[in-house]
DNA sequence: TGACAGTATGGTAACGTTACCATATAATCA
DNA sequence: TGATTATATGGTAACGTTACCATACTGTCA
């Protein structure tokens, strides 16, 4: 029924071996029996079986991306990203999406069954201990990005949150704002900390006191979040001039609310958004930070070959650049 | 190194066999030889091998879904339902994302070489006659999402999109409109040519004669080109005081464009999108033609269940209804 | 009592590939 | 010449699972 090596070899009267090398293209080869055996391979359509190949060489050449349900756009561009660079290498590279907190316990056990070469952990799983246990007895490379696991020897590509956010938020500054709104996810995975300190520091170097009613911390990256976060700060006795929200979503929202209060932008509020992944869809484009995510894929299978090569070595830590993209709505305040 | 079954069997103190019955919870195995074994799986920490399973059994538990590279959102949504509904079958979804025209095919192969139960082809990807051909021989049931492959025997799902846009045009006019554009992508695929005919339906209908020049059609689904083509509207003699895009990235380009003319949403031009992937997030949050993706996982997976047990049955073609979503943004005309 | 169904368990041949080893001939060199 | 290297090919034992078959040992009932 399927056509296995065996009958590429019955049919080009050779031996499974030699079908072998000329399928990996290595070992000795004479240009006759080469030729006969593509012929074969093409006239019977042979599909190599990848179960079999993974079962016996241990390796499957597939690379495994694990991010939890998310709707934004950003873990889609990363994981094209990685698509790309897998593709260029002749690996495949598998997105793996948990629906639920604790699904990552089965795509992570389907991962190491197929002989995964390798697993990206994007963001958001939440990986264990035990996880971690697993994959050092499976001898699994593993790296994260936008998320540190450097306890657990992980390797990771860590955006510059901190630094990002506050050059975003000195430029609404140095353009002459006092009253600087933040609005960001509540702080509980180390991103969005990191981007705090950020907004923080950005004050604090302008010799400007964080006045706490002008951070608004939301549920989740979500349009109607990002609007209500605005309504609260328009309510306030002295509502600000410029607002920094750390997601393009959020930023969605602020605009919603301010042309609802009549607010044009930039002229009566500066704002940028945060992934730019939705910002130029805007109206107006709004400014955003955004992640060179060029070379991504690159990297991250540079850690990977490199993990599985020396499993003992210092977890390293390289960084995602950010680079803000000017869209002219931030602007000098009114008055 | 590796814990097998045969590991389970001899600390349970039992044979393989029985270590699979356990396993895959079928045939006779006594109370406390059962007890034993899970133990044994729970103290190994076991990880079934997928691809020894694969092998063996010619079938992996794997649903690969197979789109072209697109930004569009509603693919990741349509993934989002197959990667649910999978879940809950005990099932595994794997989205495979082409990055090329052509990429296709090694993912077809690599699919049909880890024994995917189902294949699922979501809009865009170009699949030929020799891939059909190649998964007949498989015998791997095939879907088509967005669409239809029926001359290939496929079974699919397909959006009413002619009805869709035929109903949201006639929105427009019956709001007392007459002058209806629509911006749409070029209609290389039938896909855009259903809803091109459903807006001459809904002019039809009202007995509204066809303007070519309020039809612009685009190169991509993109927020530029969307806002290219409603500049080239706006600069008509006589302009459309309604817009509706095929997707909702023309449509924020359409706002940008409106917004830049110095045009108020509603009041100067009522606007649709479509998809509704993003429209709730624009300013004000527009009019689309949302896809009712609920249960869409679940009849996908039927389908090809269906198709794996009557292989040569007459081609199923199930419909993605569509429902309006209404958020005030198509209203009566100024004049 | 024997016959038979139900319960419980183990052995083992594949599945299709890979990687190692063995073998054989041709070319090269001291 | 013999020794050595490069070229060319084939045989085959695993990889870890599954599914079938065989073999028991219970009860139950005629």
């Amino acid at each position: 029924m399927t056509v296995t090596m065996a009958d590429i070899a019955r049919k080009a009267g050779c031996g499974i071996a030699t079908v072998g090398r000329v399928i990996h293209g290595n070992g000795y080869v004479s240009g006759k029996v080469r030729e006969r055996i593509e012929k074969a391979i093409a006239e019977l359509g042979y599909v190599p079986d990848q179960s079999a190949r993974a079962l016996k060489a241990q390796r499957s050449g597939i690379i495994g991306c694990l991010v939890l349900q998310s709707d934004n756009g950003l873990y889609y561009r990363i994981n094209d990203e990685i698509i790309q660079a897998a593709e260029a290498r002749g690996l495949t590279c598998i997105p793996l999406e948990a629906q639920k907190r604790g699904g990552e316990s089965a795509l992570l056990q389907t991962m190491l069954g197929m002989h995964a070469d390798g697993i990206v952990l994007i963001s958001e799983p939440n990986v264990t201990d035990e996880h971690f246990a697993l994959l050092r007895r499976f001898k699994t490379p593993v790296a994260a990005i936008e998320r540190g696991y450097s306890e657990q020897g992980v390797d990771s590509l860590l955006v510059r949150d901190r630094e990002a956010v506050q050059d975003a938020v000195g430029r609404m500054i140095r353009a002459g704002h006092r009253r600087v709104a933040l609005i960001a996810r509540e702080p509980d995975m180390d991103v969005e900390s990191r981007r705090l300190q950020g907004y923080l520091d950005a004050l604090e170097a302008a010799g400007i006191e964080a006045d706490d009613a002008l951070i608004r911390l939301c549920g989740d990256y979500t349009v109607s979040f990002g609007r209500e976060a605005m309504e609260a700060l328009l309510a306030l006795p002295e509502p600000p001039t410029a607002v920094m929200a750390t997601a393009d979503t959020l930023a969605a929202g602020v605009l919603q609310a301010a042309y609802a209060a009549g607010l044009r932008i930039p002229d009566d509020l500066s704002v940028c958004g945060y992934d730019n992944v939705l910002s130029q869809a805007l109206s107006p484009a709004i400014d955003s930070v955004g992640l060179s995510l060029k070379g991504l894929g690159e990297k991250v299978l540079n850690l990977l070959e490199k993990r599985r090569k020396t499993p003992d070595a210092p977890p390293e830590i390289l960084d995602i650049e950010t680079d803000y993209i000017s869209r002219g709505t931030v602007t000098a305040p009114k008055a």
